[in-house]
DNA sequence: AACACTGAATAGATCGGTCTACATATTTTT
DNA sequence: AAAAATATGTAGACCGATCTATTCAGTGTT
């Protein structure tokens, strides 16, 4: 693939991954990607001939890994899990508040419309979350419950992220913010 | 409006919302509603001349209430609020294993999904998890800081909602339902 | 007769996807 | 090094299917 092939799939995936983020899988057509993207119908099936599945499917995935890799890194002076927790929080409710509402989990809207009828796409946003799980669990490796508090932590902050996006409103996560403490005290 | 129009009107509601639930706003057209209900489509658009999205309205604000009152009941032996945590995680862990991974939150999707671009069906999942809202905390008043607990008990359910749909598995419920008595102990 | 409701036909837009012609690189052959 | 052949990528017309919505004559009920 050379240069400017690869640069066309990276913006078939960048507006991709905004739309989705937006709209959700049925809510996004790729009448709109293209438009956005500005790459023409013909690349869209030269680059991912599986359609919107692979399309959606890769661009989740992209997405997914690029957090997975924010919540692995050593974060600068090591804060303490809690500290982590309401930093993720805050840093979420600004690019939230920032987007006009828009940019919330960019696997969650998937997740919830493919999780009984698409299998693939299912099986990504499983896959993504897991590393997630993974990421924080190691976080959490002091203690003996890690992976129960792993998996409620990212429920904590994934629902907190649906309620602020429904309230448009950044008061679930400060909310959610100040009870962290007393989960991971 | 007949009591023939009325059921009518309610199968469409129903039908609506069971494929809403399942696949979204955006994933369920009308011509499935009107296949699985039953009417005809002159009738849906007689009691819903608002269209898709007083129908998807009226459907979200019905399951929604149906759940606050459920929430708001004083439930049998008045358990702890922990307790009715986990109570509840477990029914809904049912539910979603029985209707194979297909029924979880009747208002995320739709909340998702809209929460950007569509106002009128915002506002009435606004609406709905505020009551949802307002029904926990009142659970949880013996708390100084009630509002906040409840915001993140809901929060809590529907991530953990979420990732079980996400993951096809009870798991999460189960993880995040041990977790509920260091929360609110 | 008045009203409530139905059923089918239809409209125009948009859906995801296919196809062919063309342009631009990259290799291979001479 | 020039020319020919091949691979890579672009461009958009086009397809059938489906989308939401509208219309309206007809049917059933009171």
């Amino acid at each position: 693939m050379g240069q400017k092939g690869a640069e066309t799939r990276d913006r078939l995936l960048d507006a991709t991954q905004e739309l989705v983020e937006t709209a959700g899988y049925f809510g996004t057509g790729l009448n709109q990607v293209i438009a956005a993207s500005g790459a023409p119908r013909g690349s869209l099936y030269f680059h991912f001939p599986g359609g919107k599945d692979q399309l959606v499917g890769e661009s989740v995935r992209r997405a997914g890994q690029a957090i997975g890799d924010a919540l692995g890194e050593p974060a600068g002076t090591d804060p303490s899990p809690a500290e982590f927790v309401e930093g993720v929080l805050r840093h979420l409710g600004d690019r939230l508040a920032e987007s006009d509402w828009r940019k919330g989990c960019p696997v969650a809207t998937v997740a919830l419309e493919t999780a009984a009828a698409n299998d693939p796409l299912q099986e990504v946003c499983s896959e993504v979350y897991s590393s997630w799980e993974t990421a924080l669990r190691a976080r959490l490796s002091s203690r003996p419950d890690a992976d129960d508090l792993a998996v409620t932590v990212l429920a904590l902050v994934e629902g907190a992220l649906l309620l602020a996006r429904a309230h448009r409103s950044r008061d679930p996560l400060e909310r959610v913010a100040r009870q962290v403490h007393t989960l991971l005290g």
